[in-house]
DNA sequence: ATTGGCACTCAGATAGAGCGAGTGCTAACG
DNA sequence: CGTTAGCACTCGCTCTATCTGAGTGCCAAT
């Protein structure tokens, strides 16, 4: 196994490199780190790290730089998270003050991580797949068109305008609304499109059309919410920290842009330790993202998580501020949502 | 005032440098376009334009750059509208077809518009100020909470969840509903505020607390939409361009991502000519857009001008495409629009 | 008014020199 | 045997000098 000591120059090149964003050298080591060996022994050391492919030298002569793999031991063994700062822990206090609706408060986290971070923060919408039915209402709006709502326990609330060819009568409305209310109310919304099946033959003949709009509608909504929605902030990070990144970083922000592709890589990504998930640079699957890291953690409500936010940055990230960042956001904002 | 000739050369430089992105000279100024003089003679039409600060040479001795004030004049004279090509049409056509709802609309339509510019779009939703009440529903979602949704004439819908300190009981909840139903059926949305002014006190005392916290919510959402709200798509295409822009991008990518700041910007631009509106460079009064153009336009609903779209993007752009194509996605959208 | 001629300017490309941080290797040391 | 000092070597940067050429302004001639 590679010994201790060269581990401990490992974690000196990250933390060094981190901070002065250079290739960093066997003398400059030893003279910021109390190491009580000469420079020499050091670079046998650095050359043991290079054989395991953990740091690798830009060109032939000059420092080091650690690899993703390297990033990769760092964090797993050797980096311990730091806690947040005081006044770090009262800007979260202050941001997540006086929030309304979810809306507003998953914004305000979003932007809140991004600021603590200074990287690109991203916060998933509670996914509705373990979410059950509260209630669904149909109201009419007029003559041909009614509003379609689904509220979830986890309070997120869908609405669809629909309209219908022919004038709706109020009590046809009510009707269904009710006989919808009593199918649905409670149960899980994956077992919605069970329940639904044989609804329409319970409605006259002539009703069936409207009745089948209606319940295609809701469909849709139950459905697009198994898709969820991921919202960004700090975008404008990825431009101030450009040569962190080899080449130019307009495929990211495509990439960024696309719900689709930020959709599939938090889905992939699996907790590790300390309930944070991390990808660093070749580990994501994502071409766009391969010189990227990732950091996420899943946030709760009721006791069980209901999606995931995080931040994703360049390789060279502060890793324990980052992942300790996370953390404490994850954790505010379970905290917020108790409250719905 | 400045001869026909230079006109024409202004317009050439403008031309070319749009296409090549390098300073264009007096020699490869007549290589490429058929003046019928020597290099000589255009040098001198370039000196007066020189003076007339609507070129500029970035070094003593290097072709001519336009400057705003150059690009100004080129739009508000030289510049015909180019017509959108045969595919773009079609890209248009197939881009807006079955679509659903409004989000759905206006987030087609803003994609569409980044690509068919490969600038940043931007799509501002339909303001509510001239809107007015269509629907007002109070739903009880359970014992403590209550669903508030309003639904306006621009099939806007707005909903919030209220928490209430008390049970609700259901007789309550309806008599409340009915009533505003009663008060604001109807009415523009800037009479809401009037017209709720005493409407707590038709209550008993011990509802006027629920009471009130439901009229603040309504005001809010009436509020809340006033400020409306922008989407943006092709923010990679900002980075793309990069060279484009003086200095770094990070400024105006955090610009771009404050939603004040864009309605502001929205806001202040007036449409000139062809309906649309164009901020050259330094005319935008906000700093981070100074070396941005930025090209709008209107879109209607029932004949009247309800929200504007359009894209951000170097001084150094293809105008003439690019307000065609904001006019054209623009007269689209009015259309796709009538169905709702 | 237009043009050819001409001296002048200056950004950018190309090339060479010197620097210095950093390396790998070897031989000596405790 | 791990550690260390010494040393030759590498190679990316920076600096300077030179060259080139596109482009200019001006002037006298047409």
């Amino acid at each position: 196994m590679i010994p201790e000591r060269s581990l401990e120059v490992l974690r000196a090149i990250v933390h060094d490199y981190i901070e002065t964003n250079q290739p960093v050298g066997s003398k400059s080591l030893v003279e910021r780190h109390a190491f009580g060996v000469s420079p020499a022994t050091i670079r046998n050391d650095m050359a043991l790290l290079e054989d395991e492919k953990l740091i690798v030298a830009p060109h032939t002569s000059s420092g080091r730089v650690p690899t993703d793999k390297g990033y990769r031991l760092f964090v797993d063994r050797l980096g311990e998270v730091k806690p947040l700062s005081i006044p770090e822990r009262s800007a979260i206090e202050t941001f997540m003050q006086g929030s309304a609706d979810l809306d507003e408060v998953l914004g305000r986290t979003v932007r809140l991580l991004s600021q603590l971070t200074n990287q690109v923060a991203m916060v998933q919408y509670p996914s509705l797949e373990r979410g059950s039915v509260k209630s669904v209402e149909l109201l009419k709006v007029d003559d041909q068109q009614a509003l379609l709502i689904l509220v979830t326990d986890i309070s997120r609330i869908q609405q669809h305008l629909i309209h219908f060819d022919r004038d709706l009568d109020d009590e046809f409305v009510a009707n269904l609304r009710a006989q919808m209310v009593g199918a649905l109310q409670g149960i899980w919304l994956s077992q919605v499109a069970n329940k639904l099946e044989d609804f329409a033959s319970k409605f006259a003949a002539n009703r069936q059309g409207a009745v089948n709009l209606v319940l295609d509608n809701l469909l849709e909504q139950v459905d697009a919410n198994r898709q969820d929605k991921v919202i960004l902030a700090g975008t404008a990070n990825l431009a101030r920290r450009e040569d962190d990144f080899k080449g130019s970083i307009s495929p990211m922000l495509e990439a960024i842009e696309e719900q689709v592709v930020l959709l599939k890589l938090i889905q992939e990504m699996q907790a590790e330790q300390h309930g944070v998930a991390l990808r660093i640079g070749i580990e994501n699957e994502i071409e766009q993202f391969s010189t990227t890291s990732v950091v996420l953690s899943g946030y709760e409500k009721e006791g069980a998580e209901v999606a995931k936010l995080g931040v994703l940055g360049p390789t060279r990230m502060d890793y324990a501020s980052n992942i300790a960042a996370v953390r404490a956001v994850s954790r505010y904002l379970t905290q917020a949502l108790g409250g719905f």
